[in-house]
DNA sequence: ACTTTTATTTTGACTCTTCAAAGTAGCGTG
DNA sequence: CACGCTACTTTGAAGAGTCAAAATAAAAGT
């Protein structure tokens, strides 16, 4: 069975290599695993002995085909543990992370499996992240973010990428979850700023890097 | 905050020391926690210098006031995580301490008080063991055993102590669980066998040790 | 091309938890 | 009271994961 700490690197290096579509570097990998790069190399090396990652030094690492299945498998428990805390125990979706960070690393495959259908098979979490499926497919779909789609135009919220617990706290306040329908007023380039009118509600100013940590798709 | 390994000492010393009042032996605990003995000296002994347990050298152990303070803490996740499976999930009972196992030390205080919420606060555990309270309580009432009550006499099932797969499993396929009524028909100290007539159903004949397992309390 | 900067790796050390095996204290028996 | 059994402790070593700081390779500037 895998530690702790390898399923932590391996998740890790999974989520890093979305869109950087090549090598994680070891840098990026201790920056998020809040190790120091010495640490990062160090275990790097050991998960290359055990064939989980391909390192190839100086450059990076990149999952191999069983360091994917594992890392998928953690991905799933961390983001169905997010939609039961959110769904079923009610609570406040910018503190799900750090709960779920821990449990996704207790929880048995069985339990996982009950817990997916007591939840009725989500595709998605609480922040519309994909849950990876029991085989290990994870949808890839691309979407637009609210600081590139067309303006004038009715979009639905589909994903939050930026889930730290302010941004999200502020998302929420504005009801700027997966599902909310959205009329994107105006885009000002000059001044860095979006503006959105909600379904209902008044409107919404942001700038365009909040923006574009918000994924939309086009509505009708 | 305390490593696994810590939690999963205090909570057996906690658990060794019901019944036998006073000090828990070195033994008992390196057989618990399945490690060797000289194991367990090294951590109790550094668990003594930061007073959570009362080490007397060649005597053995007993917690301190913080160290009871979590233990408890530990034990309340483990039962209700426990109750959890079986009553949400509905996990066979006979799986569900395993999986606890790993999950009382995952959960933080915030989940817990939702899933107690969630479960209507629940007194005990599906084994019928009771629940330490949020402030540390936890009920110690006297229950006889199938092993010792008076014959000819109706008992409810309020516990089942041993919890191994391979009792539990034949407990529910008797359907021997906290809660069930029973008619007491005979006990014979020479055979070594009680007999019992549940409210429905064939009886059941069973070892005076078996017997001694299962916790009862008397009906009207 | 040479130098500076930055990213990565190496080295040595430390903590935590564990084991195996050797040593020692306590206890009961004769 | 000495003997021997059992329980406990000590000692030395190991693996996992980490850090700090020195060494090195690659990239970027001038």
């Amino acid at each position: 069975m895998a530690t702790m700490a390898v399923e932590n690197y391996l998740k890790h290096v999974l989520l890093l290599s979305e869109g950087g579509d090549g090598l994680v570097s070891m840098g990026a990998l201790a920056g998020a695993l809040e190790v120091v790069p010495g640490t990062v190399t160090t275990m790097i090396k050991a998960l290359a002995d055990e064939g989980l990652v391909e390192h190839q030094p100086r450059h990076g690492v990149r999952l191999t085909h069983d360091g994917r299945r594992l890392a998928l498998s953690v991905l799933r428990k961390h983001r169905l543990v997010e939609t039961f805390l959110v769904n079923v125990l009610k609570m406040d979706w910018s503190k799900v992370h750090e709960e779920a960070e821990q449990l996704e690393h207790a929880i048995s495959d069985e339990v996982l499996d009950r817990l997916d259908a007591l939840l009725g098979h989500p595709a998605t979490d609480p922040h519309g992240d994909p849950i990876p499926t029991r085989q290990g497919k994870i949808s890839s779909q691309v979407y637009g973010t609210l600081a590139t789609c067309v303006v004038e135009r009715d979009v639905r919220v589909v994903r939050i990428l930026e889930q730290s617990p302010e941004f999200l706290q502020f998302a929420e306040h504005h009801r700027l979850q997966p599902g909310a329908m959205l009329h994107v007023v105006d885009r000002n380039l000059t001044a860095g700023m979006v503006t959105l009118k909600p379904g209902t509600g008044r409107a919404i100013a942001m700038s365009l890097t909040a923006a574009g940590k918000i994924l939309v798709q086009p509505e009708r």
